[in-house]
DNA sequence: ACGGCTTATACG
DNA sequence: TCGTATAAG
């Protein structure tokens, strides 16, 4: 539900950036024979030719729609070029379409705070931009202005044909008299055409935009006049813009709150919402909900562009629908298998280029019960920590799904063959990777090594990080994983990994040293095809416990165990001991807030990591000899952490923690700032808390 | 039984 | 915190 937010400055300049009919331009980028012919990019041809998810305006004015079959668009459009959606692993691949969208962001990301919206769509907050111009070289003082300019479309302004319109936009940019949220705007209109342009220039990709004082009329204004133009709405058109605006049209409002409105209080457009009193409002829908629609009819949002030039999750699934519903458990792993090494690819660029590690696994399903009954109940999402390597996410997203699988069958049983009809179909499956953190600048010499070389010319102003853009390919050196004993025969025993060597911090042009070891890539996908369950894999859940315990039978010897004092308990589910990443998290956090968890939560890491996934608990005599700057930096007792937390992280981080707790492998420690390649040498940088 | 596939955000 | 619901493109 959206929720209402203080405006913060009321001349700000946003703009909306769209691209436009984005899937289509990376494909006619590719395929340049297809410019100016109508294309339409297709995804799985083998049933009626493919759903349509991107139409080019050629193919629009044919009548084509996005939501219409391959063959409808070819019956209503008989030239049409569909193009196909890559396809790896048995499913959509989106990749280049997600790096498109990277080459624009990194483009806009230049002239001021940016936020990726979507994977085709950004905000942008040119407030300081704006003023900067109209303070140094306002509009009026320029000779002449850009002609893509010129070309802007200005809400409440009159655009006779001819070259007349260009005069006026001109005028209205350069008024002398005008309102200075108005000259704000005005400047905004040229920043963001000269940005338009280079997209073109520099990516031949063509896009909308849309200027205005918030995120909510920018992007209403970019999707007004497409494709490559741009919109601007000043404050004095926004009455009139909203008072017809259907409220559907509205952001947030195209699902069941905007029905709700019309059906529950009559209201169709935005002007109909003005009569509704804020507290009338609230009372129906709660108060952070009334209070932004009270808001948005006034055109008030507060919304702030985020400067995040990265998604926050990575998630790869596939439906299953109808008669190809999943029906054994060995073909819900085989897919599970095929989407985590998706997410595990992703997961490694997001490493390599961004330097980021993310922390949660969860598992989606959906689900029907065949033979009727409860058919429509909800498949429950589970997650648990993430742990780098494919054929640990494989495991652990499968396991999330028995345990899942047991909850959603409650009193039906798991077997897929038992007497009963009643059994379960898989008509979804997605795994996804969240909660990811930033490792902090500066602290590995790996990472050094990298930003070295592959950090980009930062002309940003504020504090929004910047987009680690290409990474030099590397050398290799392998590694294979210590499988823990409980791991069952029929998981392979490589792990995609990353690897480390100590770099050579003198050569900066040199071939890096990181390098994904793709080694038995695809062997996992014999692993478990379309042959019977051989085993039925064990859950350490605690709730698997209960039920199904001769069918999954609880493994021995990995029970919780926690002695800290004061953990937030109430459910044994046990979060007793934090994971690494906690532990990043608390270094990214004020020393304030350090402090407080310090006092709240001091735990002891005991083996084990709690939930669903399978580790082996080796209870290592750890050093408790180390220094007292790092206990107290850290806040946890390095004495106490077990060494099996760091199994979750990659490799080549894990060895720099590692050596970090022997010190007496760690000959110089600390201090050395240039590295000496000693992987041990700049540890200490975690510690330090992040600048922002 | 579906348009697929992703991502983000708010709520309890 | 986790899991669910809603929304968007």
């Amino acid at each position: 539900m959206p929720v209402a937010r203080p405006e913060t400055s009321d001349a700000r300049v946003i703009a909306h950036v769209d691209m436009d009919c984005f899937y289509v331009q990376v494909e006619q980028r590719k395929q340049p024979e297809l410019r100016g012919l109508p294309t339409a990019v297709v995804q799985y041809n083998e049933w009626q030719g493919g759903a349509l998810i991107a139409v080019s305006y050629e193919a629009r004015s044919c009548g084509v729609k996005r939501s219409m079959r391959g063959e409808e668009a070819k019956a209503a459009c008989p030239e049409i070029q569909l193009v196909q959606v890559p396809v790896a692993r048995g499913k959509a691949d989106l990749n280049t379409y997600r790096s498109a969208g990277s080459e624009v962001v990194s483009i806009l990301a230049q002239s001021g705070k940016c936020e990726r919206a979507s994977i085709d769509e950004v905000y942008l907050d040119l407030t300081d931009a704006a003023e900067s111009m109209l303070a140094d070289a306002p509009p009026e003082s320029l000779e002449s202005i850009d002609e893509e300019a010129l070309k802007s479309h200005i809400l409440g302004m009159s655009r006779e044909d001819g070259d007349d319109f260009k005069e006026s936009v001109r005028d209205w940019i350069c008024r002398k008299d005008a309102d200075r949220r108005d000259k704000l705007l005005g400047c905004g209109i040229i920043i963001v055409a000269e940005l338009r342009k280079q997209v073109l220039k520099e990516t031949e990709f063509s896009c909308s935009a849309g200027i205005a004082h918030n995120k909510m009329l920018a992007k209403l204004a970019s999707g007004m006049n497409k494709p490559a133009q741009q919109t601007v709405v000043p404050y004095s058109a926004v009455q009139e813009l909203l008072s017809s605006l259907p409220i559907k049209k509205m952001k947030q409002l195209g699902g069941k709150l905007g029905t709700s409105l019309q059906t529950d209080l009559g209201i169709d457009t935005v002007g109909d919402l003005l009569q509704f009193s804020e507290t009338k409002l609230q009372e129906h829908y709660g108060i952070n909900t009334g209070t932004w629609l009270w808001n948005i009819a006034r055109g008030i949002s507060g919304e702030e562009v985020q400067g995040r030039l990265l998604p926050k999750s990575h998630g790869s699934g596939k439906t299953f629908p109808g008669p190809r519903a999943l029906r054994s458990l060995s073909n819900v792993q085989h897919w599970l298998n095929q989407l985590s090494e998706e997410l595990y690819e992703r997961l490694s660029s997001d490493l390599e280029q961004n330097k980021r590690i993310a922390s949660t696994l969860t598992l989606h399903a959906s689900a029907f019960i065949s033979k009727d009954s409860d058919s429509h109940k909800k498949f429950p999402s589970k997650s648990c920590p993430l742990r780098y390597g494919v054929t640990k996410i494989q495991e652990d997203a499968f396991n999330l799904f028995q345990a899942a699988l047991r909850e959603y069958m409650g009193p039906f049983g798991t077997k897929p063959q038992g007497n009963k009809k009643e059994t379960w179909r898989i008509t979804g499956l997605s795994v996804s990777a969240s909660k990811i953190v930033d490792i902090p600048s500066g602290t590995s010499s790996i990472m050094r090594y990298f930003q070295g070389q592959s950090t980009i010319p930062s002309s940003s102003t504020s504090g929004c990080p910047q987009e680690h853009v290409a990474v030099t390919p590397s050398v290799s050196e392998s590694c294979s994983e210590q499988k823990s004993v409980e791991t069952r025969a029929s998981i392979p025993e490589e792990d995609i990994t990353i690897t480390y060597t100590s770099p050579d911090l003198d050569n900066s042009y040199r071939d890096s040293d990181i390098v994904l070891e793709k080694s038995l890539f695809m062997l996992s996908s014999n692993c478990c095809t379309l042959e019977e369950p051989t085993v039925q894999f064990p859950c350490q859940d605690a709730s698997c416990q209960s039920n199904e315990a001769k069918e999954f039978p609880t493994q021995s010897g990995t029970q919780t165990k926690t002695i800290g004092r004061k953990i937030n308990n109430s459910k044994e589910k046990n979060r007793g001991m934090p994971s690494i990443v906690d532990i990043f998290k608390n270094y990214n956090a004020s020393p304030q807030a350090r402090q407080e968890t310090q006092e709240d939560s001091t735990v002891s890491l005991t083996s084990n990591r709690g939930n669903l996934s399978s580790s082996t608990s080796h209870n290592s005599e750890v050093n408790q000899e180390v220094e007292d700057r790092r206990d107290t930096n850290w806040g946890y007792k390095v004495g106490e952490i077990d060494q099996s937390v760091f199994d979750e992280l990659p490799y080549e981080i894990q060895r720099e923690f590692r050596s970090f707790l022997r010190p007496n492998k760690r000959p110089n420690a600390g201090k050395s700032k240039s590295g000496d390649g000693s992987a041990s040498s700049s540890i200490a940088h975690y510690f330090q808390p992040l600048k922002r």
